[in-house]
RNA sequence: GGUCCCGUGGUGCAGCUUGGAGUGCACGCCGGCCUGUCAAGCCGGAGGUCGCGGGUUCAAAUCCCGUCGGGACCGCCA
């Protein structure tokens, strides 16, 4: 039907014949004589002429034939990659005609409402933007497979419809027509499978695996989603990040043609300390600065805290108004800070600076100089303090940071990082005494670390784990740990978080029980490639990169998913719906 | 569960603060003219439940309340 595509037509086919395919881009018609028309496909656009008139609208789509020439000395698009060469006498067919689309095609559609966009997404992904979207993301993918095949890694489907295990997110559910009152699960990872994996001497697993999650959405979460799931036997730690690093790194080189470099490496607790995040986007700079030992005898009640910090707005303090100053109080209020205290640097009368704040009066002169001197404080600036206990300081000032400093998306470079060293037990529960799992109860913990486990409650926050993460600008891509081989050891970890026998058995009784055959010490690791692709595009957003999102609400403005079903169906699954609580 | 922002012909916006006739701009669409354009140009035209409901008012796109849809974020996401 067609010699070449739109976009491959070049200077190498002048005074040839040939036929194209595609969708009417646009059309320029100069009376009865002449018309302009640019024929689009995924590789480009090619003008084509047409002498006399012909009856051709928007998104046409058409076959034309016609003879490749040179363009007319001064009429050379430069703009257009087939700009030197047109489509001449031609002859146009149409195979199909259409509607005017919805929105412009062109790059204008970036500002068009997204549902629009949604709702005719299949118009949508005829867009360039989206071509490239979708087409770098199958370079990934490939480009990802290939890499795991050569390091031998084994790709293994592990099943959709699984049983449910309650800890971690919130499952999507599918009921059961044999089983009336039963349920699957879909899975939130292949996590138990691929440990069974494990055991059944596969030794290197891997999967492209769709998982779900049925939490709130966000612009790097839906619903569905794309992993890169991994696990190796008779591996470490190192192991598990040299191979995710190869992975990566092919995966970015098919895209950027240069690779990761080495991904440096934080532990956790450094990380929160100095970015207040687990994810710390180290594109920029803003370090939290540690300023409590500065405040150990303050007189200002409110500093009287187990942990003090601050950063520095470099320059901000022009742009910076009073009323963005107790916007930003109720925002780190609202984010669970007690307060938030602000300083202006101005320059003293004396030189040097000054710190002007309306809680300025309560600090002694050693105290602001301190802090000053701490945070490098320059004229200009406007410097942030919480004072709080360390997780809600760390955690505020963290995203302070990020709602000042961050730069776009689509700046600052590909920043990869590991974090290492995670917490094995995230919290305590007030009301069990119970710890809480940072990660999930199979994490091994930390080798230095396991006689604190058999310490008092107290000590248990500082184990740490073999659980790790792999973040780029300040987005999680993801994490993996070392998996608990050995039975003991698992049944003390289980304890610890008082998980009974009889508990256990009923949730992964399967996994312990596998665990008695002979299985094999090993570790393994997940990324979520829609994060990862959508970096490596520039995007801010993962529908842009995914053929067919869902809103934040988790609709479907295309399809109109989620609908009512009919009651024989729900009967036939022994569901009944209970009216709308109000 | 919460905070904030948005909703006006097919698309993108302005109008809203300070209520006075569906007013305006750009694109698109339809028709006409036009033989080298390229987001073609020129002329003419059509196209509206100002998301929806209620309230205030002589009068509501505009003010108030509610609701729906969308977005960003906090919580949540082992």
């Amino acid at each position: 039907m067609r010699s070449l595509m739109c976009g491959e037509v070049g200077d190498a086919h002048v005074g040839e014949e040939l036929s194209v395919c595609g969708w009417v881009a646009r059309r320029r018609e100069h009376g009865e004589h002449l018309a302009f028309l640019d024929l689009r496909d995924h590789t480009g656009i090619v003008q084509c002429v047409v002498d006399g008139a012909a009856d051709l609208r928007s998104e046409w789509v058409v076959r034309v034939t016609g003879t490749v020439r040179r363009r007319p000395e001064g009429t050379v698009n430069d703009q257009l990659a087939t700009g030197t060469v047109e489509l001449g006498d031609c002859t146009v067919e149409v195979l199909n005609t259409a509607e005017p689309p919805p929105f412009p095609l062109d790059d204008r559609a970036g500002e068009v409402d997204e549902v629009v966009r949604l709702r005719h997404r299949y118009v949508d992904l005829r867009r360039e933007e989206m071509q490239r979207n979708l087409r770098t993301r199958a370079r990934v993918l490939g480009s990802i497979r290939r890499s795991m095949d050569d390091q031998g890694f084994v790709e293994v489907e592990t099943p959709l419809l699984i049983a449910s295990t309650p800890e971690g997110a919130r499952d999507f559910v599918v009921p059961s027509r044999h089983r009336p009152g039963s349920f699957y699960a879909l899975p939130q990872s292949p996590q138990l499978f691929k440990q069974l994996c494990m055991v059944g001497g596969v030794d290197r697993y891997y999967q492209v695996a769709r998982c779900l999650r049925d939490e709130d959405l966000r612009a790097d979460r839906q619903f569905e989603f794309t992993q890169l799931d991994a696990e190796m036997s008779f591996a470490d730690q190192e192991d598990v990040l040299a191979v995710i690093s190869t992975a990566v790194d092919a995966a970015v080189r098919s895209v950027r043609g240069e690779g990761i470099g080495e991904v440096p490496r934080t532990s956790w607790r450094e990380a929160m300390d100095r970015y207040g995040s687990d994810k710390p986007d180290v594109r920029f700079g803003m370090e939290l600065t540690e300023l409590t030992d500065l405040f150990s005898a303050t007189e200002f009640k409110a500093f009287r805290a187990s942990s003090i910090k601050g950063i520095r707005h470099e320059g901000a303090a022009g742009d910076t108004s009073r009323s963005r100053l107790d916007e930003l109080t109720e925002t780190a209020v609202r984010w669970g800070a007690k307060g938030l205290v602000w300083m202006r640097v101005e320059s003293a009368d004396g030189g040097g600076v000054q710190l002007v704040s309306p809680v300025a009066k309560f600090m002694s002169e050693t105290e602001l100089a301190g802090v000053a001197e701490r945070l490098d404080a320059r004229v200009g600036d406007v410097l942030y303090l919480v004072a709080d206990e360390w997780a809600t300081t760390t955690h505020v000032l963290g995203l302070l940071r990020l709602e000042l400093g961050r730069p776009p998306t689509d700046e600052g470079g590909l920043r990869f990082l590991w974090v290492v060293d995670f917490p094995l037990f995230e919290s305590v529960d007030a009301a069990t005494g119970r710890p809480v799992p940072a990660h999930h109860p199979f994490t091994m913990p930390h080798p230095d670390d396991l006689a604190a486990l058999e310490g008092p409650a107290s000590g248990l926050l500082g184990v740490r784990s073999q659980a790790y993460d792999l973040v780029l600008n300040g987005w999680e891509l993801g994490s993996g740990s070392v998996r608990i081989h050995r039975r003991e050891l698992q049944q003390q970890v289980l304890d610890l978080l008082g998980i009974g026998v009889e508990e256990a058995t009923e949730r992964f009784g399967f996994l312990l029980d596998a665990f008695r055959y002979g299985a094999p010490p090993h570790a393994g690791f997940a990324f979520g490639v829609d994060r990862l692709v959508a970096l490596l595009l520039g995007e801010d957003n993962i529908r842009e990169v995914i053929a067919f999102p869902k809103t934040q609400s988790g609709t479907d403005p295309l399809t109109g998913a989620p609908t009512e079903i009919d009651p024989t169906q729900l009967s036939e699954l022994g569901l009944r719906s209970l009216p709308p609580q109000g």
